[in-house]
DNA sequence: CCATATACCTGGCAGC
DNA sequence: TGCTGCCAGGTATATG
């Protein structure tokens, strides 16, 4: 579900109230992608001292160790003092002294995994290949477009593996690319400094308007109080096959990248 | 090493 | 109504 605009809503619509909670129990459901990596119950006890976000991952740091969460496709975490029972498709119930932190996932793509520190193994799996975060002061220009030169990879797959710069998602990666007027299929080494530069600067727009308005791009995401901001930004080209372009009026065209979606403007966007 | 395909899992929707 | 097939916000892993 969640691209790192709505990753960041939620952990911004919850990091405070669990802050300094003291783990009561942790419940977890079925089979989320990875199994946790400890016993629940060993948890209990253990403080909750705040929430960071790499990518889109949340990290819940302990006062002994550290939760990595991922929302995957589907996730959603809400945040409530005394929950409702828990119900199918909700997977994981952290209860701590200042309320109950709840995953629910229909599709388990999502994953909760414990790692003794953020060097660890474990969380050096998923966290190590990550890059720069694009909201962040150390995510420049110059060194985006010197990294666009080693990748022969169309643009759109190399903002959305996350090597390069993390965050992007599907919905986000189309609608970048028009803001900076690029086409999805066009090769990374291709792009020039001045484009490389425009691209850098729509990323930054786009996660950042997205997040400044909660996250509301997707259709069904909520945060974790259980707010939503359905479509207040509405999307420029993903979606809208067919329709005209809110620049020039061509329709919109919808290619297949990478078994994924793309969406562009034929006319606004040049290869 | 690089680029691309596959796998994981469930639900919603279009079409018949 | 019920069935089938396709699609969906991600990403580690396998394969070429």
């Amino acid at each position: 579900m969640p691209e790192l605009p709505e990753v960041e809503v939620t952990r911004q619509s919850f990091a405070d109230r669990i802050a300094g909670a003291r783990i009561v129990m942790l419940r977890m459901g079925k089979a989320l992608r990875w199994p946790l990596g400890c016993a629940p119950q060993s948890l209990a006890g253990r403080k909750v001292l705040g929430v960071r976000r790499r990518g889109k991952y949340l990290l819940l740091d302990l006062d002994q160790g550290l939760l990595l969460l991922h929302l995957g496709m589907s996730g959603s975490l809400r945040f409530e003092p005394a929950p409702g029972a828990a119900g199918k498709h909700d997977h994981m119930d952290l209860q701590t002294s200042q309320g109950t932190l709840r995953l629910h996932d229909p599709r388990r793509f999502g994953a909760v995994v414990f790692a003794e520190s953020q060097s660890s193994p474990e969380a050096r799996k998923l966290l190590g290949k990550l890059g720069v975060e694009p909201l962040e002061d150390d995510f420049q220009a110059q060194d985006f477009w010197k990294a666009l030169k080693k990748r022969k990879t169309v643009i759109k797959q190399v903002l959305l593996g996350g090597e390069l710069v993390v965050g992007v998602g599907n919905i986000y990666a189309s609608e970048a690319l028009f803001m900076a007027g690029i086409r999805p299929t066009t090769r990374a080494e291709r792009i020039s400094l001045a484009r490389a530069t425009r691209l850098h600067a729509a990323i930054r727009t786009v996660l950042a308007r997205a997040v400044q308005i909660g996250g509301s791009t997707l259709k069904d995401f909520s945060n974790a109080q259980g707010e939503s901001g359905y479509f207040q930004l509405e999307a420029a080209v993903y979606g809208r096959q067919g329709l005209p372009c809110r620049i020039c009026a061509s329709p919109i065209r919808a290619i297949r990248q990478g078994q994924r979606s793309t969406f562009f403007c034929p006319v606004c966007q040049k290869p």
